[in-house]
RNA sequence: GGAGAGAUGUCCGAGUGGUCGAAGGAGCCGGACUCGAAAUCCGGUGUAGUGCUUUGCAUUACCGAGGGUUCGAAUCCCUCUCUCUCCGCCA
């Protein structure tokens, strides 16, 4: 979240922002509540002042006269205590679940606009692939090839799941090592996170388990979630904590599953492994000095990049619109992969994002450093796809395939899986 | 899953209702001593809020988390989380 304070500071700043990102927050609301809040605290704290100095005038020995009237007048503050503290209770909590709704700032080159096409595309690599032939798409290749089965995977676990089989197995295996090596080379301390996290880790990352548009699977009466992301676990793996500044900053790579819900996420563009219900995913995650978030949010770009290139994969990176700027991003960036199947002639689809969120989600985990002046302060933490192996996959089928409906492995992938090519 | 033990400041650790924001020790910072260092001695040293006459003063909260009892809770009660030991089960 943002910090509360300043939303006197930079009310209009906040309320430009808010616009830009076409939210629904009422700020006016916002700021009346906190004018309760703040009247109500400090009744608060005059009357526990009070009921502590009471306490201490029964140290000693008294009459008990003297005793019972303190006794008395103790009860009498106990009572209006326990009744202010009641409305200050309810008015904080409003104050901050509408609080958190406010969106992190946003980085002054972020485009604005409302929508997907407001985005900015930023650089191209490679041409869009062309083939001699109509090219399938990766559902209709994965099926002939036996390599992905849908059918079995709706039987068993329903729609938008799906078993990868044969050489698919391989294939994806592969892919995670090549990334894991690319990123490991970069610093990155490679981890395996939980599949599970809890609902205040969830929350302080700026994901919503609640509510009918959540995107995340809750496991009823546990108070966790299955995590849509490795950035929940790797974001949450310092919560709480003030870390050394000499420490910073710290590189992390998670491969994790991901579960996602996708209400209402059906439909053409959705179709496949494009949009699915669980996948594998390396994510990328730092934490570094506030004035050092923008130089590494480029330096988890350019990996993405790395990884893509690598693979020979047409992309363009967009550079994406206000509007289009989950709450916790200050600015981000996704690649997007040519793939011959989106559409009707190919189209470009998400495969990367990475984002700089500031220290909007530190600051309610409660992550710090201790700097120079030797007080803690909010770390900055960024996360960005290494490699979504299920979106990855899409693009290596409908970029690789052949005319008899083979696919060539991309050579950088080879001594990896072990073949260079996918038949029947 | 069952039984038991535990969780206190940067760390170790004392504290079973008021004199406890918390003994003692270690660490760290400053000073004395020293040619310098070590040792020794002296002083300081948590976090987050709020108010104000804002390089300070006052005040509130924080002893795993949340609730309760009480005039008053680190201390008593309840729930939960985590750690350790033993048993069970298992990849």
């Amino acid at each position: 979240m943002i910090d509360v304070r300043e939303l006197k500071t930079r009310t209009e700043e906040i309320r430009k922002n808010i616009e830009n990102r076409f939210m629904n927050v009422d700020l006016d609301q916002i700021l009346a509540d906190q004018d309760k809040r703040s009247a109500l605290m400090q009744e608060t704290e005059t009357l526990r002042a009070k009921r502590n100095e009471n306490a201490q005038k029964m140290k000693g020995k008294l009459d008990s006269d003297a005793r019972k009237a303190l006794i008395d007048e103790g009860k009498a503050i106990k009572d209006k205590l326990t009744e202010v503290e009641a409305e200050f209770n309810e008015i904080d909590k409003k104050f901050m679940d509408e609080a958190r709704t406010i969106p992190n700032y946003t980085h002054p080159d972020a485009p604005i606009g409302k929508e997907d096409k407001d985005s900015l595309a930023i650089k191209f690599f490679g041409e869009p692939t062309k083939f001699s032939f109509k090219a399938k798409d990766h559902v209709q290749l994965g099926e002939e090839l036996d390599i992905l089965d849908f059918d079995n995977g709706a039987k068993v676990a329903g729609q938008k799941f799906y078993y990868i089989k044969n050489k698919g197995v391989i294939l994806q295996m592969a892919l995670e090592r090549y990334a894991m090596d690319i990123v490991v080379k970069h610093g990155f301390t490679p981890f395996i996170t939980p599949d599970i996290a809890k609902e205040e880790i969830l929350n302080g990352i700026g994901f919503n388990p609640r509510g009918a548009e959540s995107n995340i699977y809750t496991i009823e009466g546990t108070g966790t979630c299955l995590v849509g992301t490795a950035e929940i676990t790797l974001g949450g793996y310092y919560s709480g904590e003030i870390i050394p500044k000499d420490k910073l900053p710290i590189k992390m790579t998670g491969l994790s599953h991901c579960f996602r819900r996708e209400a209402g996420g059906a439909g053409q563009y959705s179709k496949g492994l494009y949009r699915v219900h669980q996948f594998s995913k390396l994510e990328m995650f730092i934490y570094c000095l506030p004035e050092e978030s923008d130089k590494y949010h480029q330096e988890i770009l350019s990996i993405e990049e790395e990884i893509f290139q690598g693979l020979g994969l047409p992309y363009r990176i967009v550079d994406t619109a206000t509007g289009d700027l989950g709450a916790p991003a200050y600015r981000k960036f996704d690649i997007e992969a040519w793939m011959p199947g989106r559409g009707d002639e190919g189209e470009y689809g998400e495969v990367t994002s990475t984002s700089n969120c500031t220290d909007y989600q530190a600051r309610s985990l409660n992550i710090r450093y201790r700097d120079d002046d030797g007080k803690p302060k909010f770390v900055h933490m960024l996360n960005g796809t290494a490699v979504a192996l299920s979106r990855a996959i899409v693009a290596i089928l409908e970029n690789y395939q052949n005319e008899d409906g083979s696919i060539t492995i991309p050579p950088a992938l080879v001594p990896y899986c072990g073949f260079d090519r996918i038949t029947k």
